[in-house]
DNA sequence: ATCCTCCGTGTAATCGATTCCACGAGGAGG
DNA sequence: CCTCCTCGTGGAATCGATTACACGGAGGAT
């Protein structure tokens, strides 16, 4: 591979020149640059970034270390997240946790040894020390999502409360009164905040949240069948499920078929995060959607700014409940009175 | 950040040593080592990838440009890639290609100058002259998925003719005779082969595949609903169309309940391309599932083989047909003879 | 006792860029 | 005509690692 040397050697002229008159340096003579770019053109010379970077200490490159790549959540995130990288001149790594922690570890430590500008994480857990040392060592750092409290991080994340309660106004509305949720692991702030949203929705209605409906999640489908199936064992089984991500809904959905039972028929269903698939499913699920692409975008840009030495502030951004028909056909009027945007979605 | 230097001023020793300690050369007293990892610790020293890179000329990093991100198929694929580049110590970037050839290029571009170790592409067109260039110039590299024809670079991939049988005798057997197909672009093999696949598999049968029947998608959800609005508005609409991917499948979902219709009663639907989530849409969708993992790990074994200088041995895995109620409810009994394995798979 | 070998270590070159500093030529101003 | 400044350019240091080569000392063979 042709390095600015050989650039050098056939334009005629020094590195130096060849440097200057490829990254735009005022005092470069026309003829120099000329005979420069006809050097490149001719050598198909390619500046070498590993070089460079060792040079300039900036690799202009984004670290991103998503929980789990196989949830059309996360994927459609860090997609936006590529894309505005690219559009700032950034190029994004991907580490996927898959919801390790020590993966998640390995990815960071991965990602810090090859010096990115900057890192985009979503927690799998409560921050492994490696995670934290970045941190307090001042590698410019937002949190996607999920976040670590206590830690002085910008958080791009947002904002469910509303829209569970819409959702809750909804099943209220359709009659239901026993409503369980599968949560996501404590260990995390969406995992947690979820549950807190829906208790919160539930009292203002009076109504309960037993421990019993409570089941616990990993965010993986796997445990969304455990837990639903658990629910169906009940001798009184809730009437609507309330999956806290899209990959345990479609767990529940799974446990509630291999029963022989139907949705919404014999046990509603609801799930956070809106993904494509779910206009699609038997039914369709009602759903509370996140602005993904909107957040993936505002966590980029902090992110830069937090590179250049800016404050880099943090964004939340409301969730909204879309509903489908997964919860029981709704009678054609307004389920609720609410005062948030509430969108019906009937394909 | 600290540095070499740093670790070797901290143990007293010099920087050779350190280096030595670190990399496990042989040559270096049991108490130099001990007080390099002491230093090593104490300083919380990593090494600079970057720097090494420069110096021994190899990232341990692998590229690869996948198609489309949001597609699940590719999703899957990237995944398995991860793992397995993992196990064997290397780190993989992905870059999008959204079906764009100029995205690709721009992917291809940024990964070269980042002097990965090698390249794992699955084209969207005939090949760029930046990626045929790559080729020539000798960079590592191998294709997934789908390939180029005339490049002489491995091809890791999935054989579907075999399963396209199977799923034409499983219609035929159902009684289905006017079949059609939503193809994928014709720049690309897997969007050629699919179709002949299909038209050879119904010729075995003595059933025509009229033009009109030939439906051209570009392998994305939009196209797909677009080519089953025009199947429908034919004044004879086809009793089953077959998606040549999974997207263009979920697309035709779509367009066929826009209409308000039914499948399988009013239309069958067949996809290349099998997913989590067809088990859990209205109807299940019968598909043709791909051995994603195993392409994965073949792929990224392959492209190792290559860096290390050995030729990386071409890998076609076949497929396998899935049989769901999208088509027609299969009456019990085996729908039709085949010699290749068919799994029926029931919720 | 002498010489050779081997082991542990350090010095310095190197990878491919960027960038500080110096230098020569040419133009402007006195 | 001399001085000073500006402009274009080249030489060389630098980033942080790896590694060839040199060197001193210890131990074994003769």
């Amino acid at each position: 591979m042709a390095s600015i040397k050989d650039v050098a050697a056939e334009a005629g002229v020094s590195v130096a020149t060849v440097s200057r008159a490829l990254n735009g340096h005022p005092s470069v003579s026309p003829a120099a640059r000329a005979r420069v770019l006809a050097a490149v053109e001719t050598l198909g010379y390619r500046p070498n970034a590993v070089a460079r970077s060792l040079r300039t200490d900036q690799t202009r490159t984004l670290g991103l270390v998503i929980s789990d790549v196989m949830n059309p959540y996360f994927t459609e995130l860090a997609r936006s997240v590529e894309e505005e990288a690219r559009a700032l001149g950034y190029s994004v790594i991907i580490g996927n946790a898959d919801e390790r922690p020590d993966l998640q570890d390995h990815h960071v430590t991965t990602l810090l040894d090859r010096r990115i500008d900057g890192l985009l994480v979503s927690p799998t857990d409560g921050g492994s020390p490696r995670m934290l040392e970045a941190a307090r060592a001042g590698t410019p750092m937002v949190f996607v999502d999920r976040w670590i409290p206590g830690v002085d991080v910008p958080v791009v994340r947002s904002d469910g409360r509303a829209a569970v309660r819409d959702l809750v106004a909804h099943l209220h509305g359709l009659g239901h009164r026993r409503l369980a949720i599968i949560a996501g692991p404590a260990a995390t702030t969406t995992g947690r905040e979820r549950v807190d949203a829906f208790r919160e929705a539930l009292a203002a209605y009076g109504l309960p949240l037993p421990d019993a409906y409570i089941g616990q999640g990993d965010f993986q489908a796997g445990s969304g069948r455990r837990v639903t199936e658990g629910f169906l064992d009940l001798p009184e089984p809730p009437e609507v499920v309330f999956a806290a991500d899209n990959l345990m809904a479609l767990g529940a959905l799974d446990a509630v078929r291999a029963r022989g039972l139907r949705v919404p028929e014999d046990i509603g269903l609801a799930a956070f995060d809106d993904i494509p698939w779910f206009l699609h499913t038997g039914p369709p699920v009602t759903a509370i959607a996140q602005p993904t692409r909107d957040l993936g975008r505002a966590a980029v840009r902090a992110l830069v700014e937090r590179i250049a030495g800016r404050a880099g502030a943090s964004v939340t951004l409301p969730a909204r409940l879309v509903v489908r028909r997964s919860c029981g056909e709704p009678d054609g009027t307004t389920p609720h009175q609410s005062p948030s945007p509430v969108r019906r979605s009937t394909p």
